[in-house]
DNA sequence: TAAAGTTATTTTAGTTCTAAACAAAGTAGT
DNA sequence: ACTACTTTGTTTAGAACTAAAATAACTTTA
């Protein structure tokens, strides 16, 4: 059907503000090609913008021909977002600028399993937000290991974290009167690579993590899929081994069951490679240091994961493969076996799909979370609905309370 | 991004005579609530497609307590679209109506393997048309096993046809001189159902397709995924054994190349359950007679795909899983290793995911095609591009001659 | 160094759509 | 019958865009 063509509040003037913040200073030229807007609106929406004290104009960019480019540049104190990672057993807090750079960050012990979570969550967010900088916060993005109904609801599914249907977003807004934004965590990830990572130049692409499980975003035409009710991605659960071990889901031989960090480590230990309360660290440290039997149970796991992957690629023609988590520490483990499983499954025709394996950092999970605020601009489709409007609202109201509207 | 509003020829108004073609009269107030614009749109597009000979006001529907709705309804000479299926040894035309309706078909040997191809079947398609009847034709569609660029544009890459970058749309269109689409046979079929089969009332759904081979086409959010390079929904390929039999495409133990019709009759040749000539009927038909063999030859590729199809459905969330194609004729024998082999690699929350199995006949391939030119109007993200353009162009103008623009 | 070609930005005159107010044509309660 | 309430359809003013032409500010070529 014909997408409605919001007119509410404007999309393309903060698509602006967030590619600017994305990509750093560009042209009215390049911004109308970029967001496929003609130049005369660019002209138009960019005049208001500047004259609200959101951009600036820059020097000029040498000629590429002819007329040099007039470069505008974000007002760096236009807004900041934060980002919360949320699993079982504790939280963590970026504070991003508008251009996706981490400006603080903090980790506190958590449970979710409590009946008092949202309240504790709430008070811990509070309490982060109150050290923060004088400077607009445009929202609040979260991300959780489950499923998410919508983003601008916010009621979660985790088997993870022992939820059943959690308004985690109404309570939230309602506590912190802030836009709130929940979404899975990969898909949060997902967000955040195409804002600032390597998903800038790919409009179909898959964002895959290795850690304690496995999981995927997919990108499609620039866009997260997040399927019939949010849950796109669960690949930890493809099935992969007839009569595999026992997986949380409650079936057996999933993908997760078979690779994940939690398996990986005992089959270890079984082996006698890392001692009985040696963690992923020492499996690691094993392999590293050339042990055979630890290399092979990364390996075994890169064979898995390539073949899993294969079959996902053939359903969804991705441009490239971005594989993130903590598991890529061991990557170059994993990729002796994932390399020739992934490309021998595919037909010769996809067998040249780029894989890129990104570094990781600690935050990155609530950086990703963090994306999920700047990202609301881009919102074409509206997945973030009302809450991505209030983003809106507040980046241009309140980055210029001085200006429009007064008497 | 933003997606531009395109504006160059009105989408919503063909998207009305698509609508009611599709699903018969409505009001105007049905139709600007279906199509998300306004009642004040509607309004003022009906009023021309009225003037202009498109539509036609019928009775007034009983008042839901309030005014009663005046329908709208199309009147039925305004277009006709042919399909063409097109495989190795012969081509399949269908001539539908503006509601999808078949009027005529036909079938004709062909070799697709020739230097002569191209011009062959536009001959053959020339001879097709001129037994039409005398309303617009708004264009053809075409399906391919194997795929396609951009529907719009219609390079074909086939290893089934043999075929390697072949511009069958570039030749077509001109050759014809009409709009062509040009799209993989199973995503024609995924735009069929979601225009005129159960997808109509579900935004993200998944069309499989079993026969020769196995196929998928993913609809999300309303529109058919065609990924980087329009290889979506290539399941067949998914690698499933280890060390499996053969596929076409070079690889070992692809789903296709075990639940393929030709693999499927080749085991039962082998086990004497049918003769060394017997085709897939003959297998059938032992199954129907409960030969234990060959119902467990069916069974087991219902497991099979069923563990696949679990995969894909935690990949992409569908809310409902459409099985069509020729291997449809066996569902039942299917069935039985396919639903506890699907169910039970589901994760629980997914468990209830709908699988219907529409009927099947010879041209629904074709039909499927005829569908790509009746969805162009529906067509909001583009994917059509310039053909679907001249589409709209078509069944706007040709309808009306009389009118508009006349000195 | 003047003419030609490029790229960037602005102006102008629409087009397409929406929101909001209104008019039309009913049903249901009193 | 009279009023209140619903739903449909229309009108009007205005927002958001676009295309095309005009203008600006260079580089390149002859």
């Amino acid at each position: 059907m014909a997408t409605r063509s919001t007119g509410r509040t404007d999309v393309t003037r903060s698509a602006i503000l967030a590619r600017l913040g994305a990509l750093g200073p560009a042209s009215r030229a390049d911004l109308a090609r970029a967001l496929n807007v003609s130049p005369a609106l660019m002209t138009q929406l960019t005049r208001e913008l500047l004259s609200d004290g959101l951009l600036q104009e820059l020097e000029h960019s040498p000629s590429q021909g002819g007329r040099p480019a007039r470069m505008l540049g974000l007002v760096s104190s236009a807004g900041r977002a934060i980002g919360v990672k949320v699993v079982a057993d504790h939280v963590a807090f970026v504070e991003v600028g508008i251009d996706g750079t981490v400006l603080r960050s903090a980790s506190e012990p958590f449970d979710a399993s409590t009946t008092t979570v949202l309240t504790d969550l709430a008070s811990l967010l509070r309490r982060f937000i109150a050290g923060g900088r004088d400077i607009p916060l445009l929202g609040i993005g979260v991300g959780v290991p489950g499923s998410v109904d919508r983003q601008g609801n916010g009621v979660v599914e985790s088997t993870q974290l022992g939820w059943h249907q959690v308004p985690l977003g109404s309570t939230l807004r309602r506590e912190l009167k802030l836009p709130v934004l929940v979404e899975n965590n990969v898909n949060a990830l997902a967000v955040a690579e195409r804002l600032y990572g390597l998903g800038r130049n790919h409009e179909n692409f898959l964002v895959v993590t290795i850690g304690t499980g496995v999981g995927a975003g997919v990108v499609v035409d620039g866009v997260v899929l997040r399927g019939f009710a949010g849950g796109a991605g669960e690949i930890g659960h493809i099935p992969v081994a007839e009569d595999g071990p026992l997986c949380s889901c409650g079936n057996h031989g999933c993908l997760e069951s078979l690779v994940g960090q939690g398996p990986l480590v005992e089959i270890a230990r079984g082996g006698g490679i890392i001692s009985k309360s040696g963690g992923i660290a020492a499996l690691r440290a094993a392999a590293d240091a050339d042990d055979d039997g630890a290399a092979e149970i990364f390996s075994h796991a890169g064979h898995l994961l390539g073949r899993a992957l294969a079959g996902i690629v053939h359903t969804l023609d991705p441009e490239i493969v971005i594989i993130l988590g903590e598991g890529t520490a061991s990557w170059k483990h994993w990729s002796y076996g994932f390399e020739p499983a992934f490309r021998s499954a595919l037909v010769p025709s996809r067998r040249g799909v780029a894989v890129e394996v990104e570094t990781w950092q600690d935050e990155s999970w609530a950086q990703g979370a963090a994306a999920l605020v700047m990202a609301t601009p881009f919102d074409s489709v509206d997945i973030a609905g009302d809450q991505g409007r209030l983003v809106r609202e507040r980046l241009v109201e309140q980055s210029a309370p001085q200006l429009r509207g007064a008497p």
